[in-house]
This record gives C-alpha cells, structure tokens and sequence, in this order.
DNA sequence: CTGAAAGCGCTTACAG
DNA sequence: CTGAAAGCGCTTACAG
C-alpha cells in the first residue's frame, strides 16, 4: 500500500511550507495566485486527498451531521429525510445516518456513536418510547445541539405538522358531510398520535359527532396493522359513518380489510387519512388525506439546526416550529352520503 | 463552554498514564480489572467521551462506511438502505450517506466527501450515467474498496438481482398464458433496464411472442412517468396482450393510465411488473411482479465490502453476486385470458 | 502490567 | 505574504 500522501509531501514538492500549502487548501484569499498555483499543481502530480479528519481534530467542527429516523419504509419520514440531504448537502455538510427502528436502545447507542465522531448536530425524528431525560443528558454532556423531527418531545428544539390542526380540518370535514360516528384507527402512541386524536376530538365535539378511539383500535404503522385494527373495530359490532387512520400506510390494509367484510370505502364508510403521500392518491378510490409535508418539515428542521450551530450555542429555549397542513380532500369522503333511516 | 474532557484527564484522576486509561477504554484484557475500575470510574464522574477521531488518526481504520443511493422514495432503495444499515451497525459502523438523485456530478461529490472523511469503504448504489472510469479513478486514487448495487457496471465489485432470470420469468410465465404481443413500459436505460429487456426478449422470441420495447416507451422511474409512457405506447393504435412495466412504483401509473383509457388491468391487458415492494400486492387487482429482494441486495454486498476490508485490499479481481428473483403470480395476470377470435 | 515519548495530518497563532 | 513551532486527542511501539 502506498503511502498516504499528506500535506508535508505537497508543501515540499511546491517549494512552499506547510502553513501555505494548507492556506491554499482552504482557499484563502492571502495568497498570491503564483503560488497558490505552483500548490495546485503539486496536488495533482501527487494525487493528494484532504484528510478532513485530521483537519477537524484542530478545529472545532467538522461539518458533518447526524440525521437518526425511526425506519423509512414509510414514505413520509423517506421524503423527510432527503429534504434533509438536500440542504445539507448544499451546505457543504455531510451526514451520518442511523435507524433507530423505533427502539430506543438503539437510538441512544446511535447518537453515542455519533457523538465519538464529533458530528456537529443532531437531527433526530425520535423513537416512540425515547427517554427524554436520557436523550437530553446525552446529547448536553457532549454539548450537542440536536432540532427534534416530526415527534415532539418537551424540552428541544422541534419542527413538525400542526397535528391538531390537521385533524381538526378532518373533523370538520367529516361533521360537515354528515357523519355522525366517527372512529379513529390504527398508529401507535407517538406524540403525533395523540395530537391527532386530540384535533379530531375537539372539532367532532364541538359537533356533537361521536368519536370512538381507544387503545384496542392502535396497531403498528403497516398495511397489516391496519387491517387488524379494523377487524376488531369491525368485530365489536357497530360501524361507524367514517373512519379516520392514523396515515397513509395504514389506511391500506384499512381499505383491504373494509372490503373483505364485503364494504366499500367511500360509498358504504367514508376513509380519511394523514400525510398524503403519493399512496392516498394512488387508492381506488383516491383517498382523502392530510397534508403533513414532509419535505418542509426536513428542510424547516434542518435550517433550525443550522441556525443553532452558527449562534454559537445559545442557550435559548426550545424553539418549536409546526408546518401547517392542508386537507387533501378525495372520493372516499367526497363522495359519501349519510345512510337514509330506515328499518 | 467547558473545556473537553480528554483521556489525559480522565488517567490524572484514575493516577495511571495515559496509555493504560486508553487500553481500557478500549477493553483490553491486560489491564487488571481492579485498575480498570478506577479508570472507568474517573470517566463517569467527569463525563468523559470518546472522541474517535483523534483514534482514527492514529489508528488505519474509522469504522466508518458510506452509503450512496439515488434516491429512497422507491421503496426498493429504502429497504436496500435500511438492510445495509442493519448488518453495518450491528458490526459497529457508522454509515454516512449520500442521495445522488441520479445526478453523476452529486455522485462524485458526495463520494468525494466521504473520502475526505476517511472511510473505510463505499456501497453505492450508481447514477444512472456514472461515468464508470471516473469513479474508479477516484476510489482507488485512495485505496478506497468500493461494492456496486442493483446496477452492475463492470470492473467493479457488485450485487443485485438477477434481472435476466427473473425478467425471462415473466415471459415464460406470459407466453404460458397466451399472450401474442408483450410491451416494455416504462424506465430509464440503467444496467437493469436493459437486463430486464434482454431477458424478457429471450423468453419471449423462444415462445415465438412478439415484444414491443422501444426508447419511446421508456420514462422517468414515477407513477406519472408510467402513465405518460403507457399513454405514448396507446396512441400508436395497436394494442398488446400484455405489459411488463420497469417496476412497480411506474406500474402505478400504468394502471391509473389504462383505466382512464377505458381499460381493466388484469381483464382487458396482462399487467405485470418488477421490485414485488408492498405497491404491488397492495394494486386493486394485485399486480405480478418479480421479487428483487433488496434487503438481500443490500445485506449481501455489505458482507462482501467487509470481507473486503477484512482481506486488507487484495487485489483479487471483481466478484458478482446476483440474487436469486422470484415471480410472485396474481391475478393482473393470473386471470387474463386471451380474447377469443372476433372481428 | 505501566509509563514516557513520538507521531497520526492537519491548523493556529506568532514572528518575520 | 511566508515559515517554524506548538498543539488537537488519541495510539503505538518501546522500555522498564
């Protein structure tokens, strides 16, 4: 193996010392072009690669971040953190990344690794069942500013959807087109679970809609979980007019299953769902969904983080950012009609 | 902002030297546990971390990995990604990652970076033009091992499904069916287009089936890029018994296409397609297609670029691994019949 | 088993 | 504008 090429082996082939071989490097501005050229030209013949590495041991960043999610199958959190590449990367950062598979031990080990390799940040979209006072002692004693995605957990920096908000608009929509029962489907506790529960229960109320939510209706965030969640709603009996699910990935198996009981969604129950992505367009019939904007929330996340850095670690409190939603309005609300009493 | 805590500190406390304290962070058995104990003691108290980038300096490896893909909104790379972080983390590396969005230039950037970072070795997932001396060029100017996935460019270590096979299939599996005419819609000309073509080709002219497959009907790797194609492929006139699509996330435009032009998949045209991600059994009617298994793709070529740096960078010649496919039958073909004779 | 010294490849003041 | 020296936080031989 050939020896490594450093600086040394440039400054001496140009005829320069080292300081001005690394001045060079960098760009500066202080030095002749002459030189700078005489430099150039040496990195070429000899094929020198910059160690950043060694760089960052003398200085105090090392322009590389960390971006930890919790899995991106699904399409929400992949558009989210390509939101976050995108910026990054035209900043001249370059990211570590991590999947904590929504187990905190992993998380917490991830970040540790992080942490050794001196990244400058952190942007977490964080595990279900994070421990926020061991996050926060964590990442405080390596003095590491960390912007959390899309969960919110008190005491960071956060960006994400108005959940509320969002599932306020549904509530609104469902009460308007007549709905009378209204049950809320699948998911799993995450913060953003429970905002959306809470904006569904407040417009319905204000209503007089019933709206029927319970831990027997959660399942995990896959088509499978949807389906089961909906056989045991289904199972207890009464239907209800509509059925709101915790996202997109859900509501597929909601879709699949509604049918196997021989119903359809958005003539027989309407379906409304969260972050529309490209697969509430893509169902037959297209799916009304909530909006969450993935892409902003990455990108909004990521510009907080970085504001952060160059503040120079202020100890400003918590900043919270919420993205505003839109209702995506489709056929399997639009098209539904209350039953007519009869029998 | 309070000073670092180093290991010189950490030995001061503990009263040993720096290198045992350095010997025990790193676990070595020669150090007696007793005095272990009291470095691993000193270390809590003063919250001490370990700051791997001064080891790597010293030391010839970073544990350190990059991941390059184009793109994770297609779920075949997300679940390729997430394989690859699975087995790397579970070794102990940390993965930096990069998006080419297909973009050769970002590509050679983002590999640049990565370098300058010092890692141990790249899996990439390539741009569709990458510019295979180029890449080459860079990596081994520095002695990086490199593993292509899912799109072979030869010269270079490489895993992926086998496309020939599983693409020759379909046209088995379609020529068994009936069909007269096959269409190739949809994609770009990446290594894999061209391998799906050519094995469709081959079983198709064995079965004497006519295959339409032309740059026309290619397209972005998009539900609207498919629907476009399959539009373009319509407007000629003549009809084909049956459409192979590039994959399933253009399989989905397909569909949408076909019934806006008054068509049934499954019924009127055989549809099938490639990748088998949840788009596929998730189609109303389900939708063939053949299996890739990206985790495999991403776990295998993992294991490969370890075995790689594990070897210390023989310069054993390129290997290739090529994943057994598998054609999942449903109905979008499994119910077509070939129209009987009329007109 | 433990300690003093040199070195990894850069950058950072500081003189000149 | 340029050079000699010290230092970033570790690890690695090498003595003892």
């Amino acid at each position: 193996m050939a020896p490594r090429i450093t600086l040394e082996d440039v400054s001496k082939a140009a005829g320069v010392s080292r300081s001005t071989a690394s001045l060079v490097v960098r760009g500066s501005s202080r030095i002749p072009e002459s030189t700078a050229e005489k430099v150039r030209q040496a990195m070429n013949e000899l094929g020198y690669v910059y160690n950043r590495q060694a760089a960052n041991l003398r200085q105090s960043r090392t322009m590389t971040l960390g971006l930890i999610v919790t899995e991106i199958i699904n399409p929400y959190f992949a558009e989210l953190a390509m939101a976050v590449d995108q910026i990054t990367h035209d900043a001249g950062y370059t990211i570590f990344i991590g999947y904590s598979r929504d187990l905190e031990d992993r998380q917490h080990e991830i970040v540790a690794s992080m942490i050794e390799r001196q990244v400058d940040g952190l942007l977490i979209l964080p595990a279900l069942d994070t421990d926020r006072e061991r996050l926060a002692k964590q990442v405080t004693a390596a003095n590491i500013p960390v912007v959390l995605l899309a969960r919110h957990f008190p005491g960071f920096d956060y960006v994400g959807s108005d959940n509320v908000k969002g599932a306020g608009m549904v509530g609104e929509h469902l009460a308007a087109l007549g709905s009378k029962t209204v049950a809320f489907v699948g998911g799993r506790p995450a913060p953003s679970y429970r905002e959306r529960e809470k904006g569904l229960r407040i417009a319905l109320e204000a209503h007089g809609v019933q709206l029927w939510s319970s831990e027997e209706l959660r399942s995990p965030v896959t088509p499978e979980g949807g389906a089961a969640a909906l056989g045991r709603l289904f199972d207890r009996g009464n239907l209800p007019d509509a059925v709101v699910v915790y996202s997109d990935v859900v509501a597929q198996g909601v879709y699949d299953e509604m049918r196997r009981r021989g119903l359809e969604p958005g003539r027989d129950i309407a379906v409304a769902s969260f972050d529309d992505t490209r697969i509430a367009a893509a169902q037959v019939p297209p799916m009304t969904s909530v909006a969450g904007f993935p892409g902003e929330v990455g990108s909004k996340g990521t510009e907080m983080l970085m504001a952060r850095l160059s503040e120079g670690n202020a100890d400003a409190p918590a900043q919270v950012t919420l993205i505003e939603p839109q209702l995506k309005i489709r056929s399997s609300t639009a098209t539904w009609r209350p039953r007519t009493l009869s029998a």
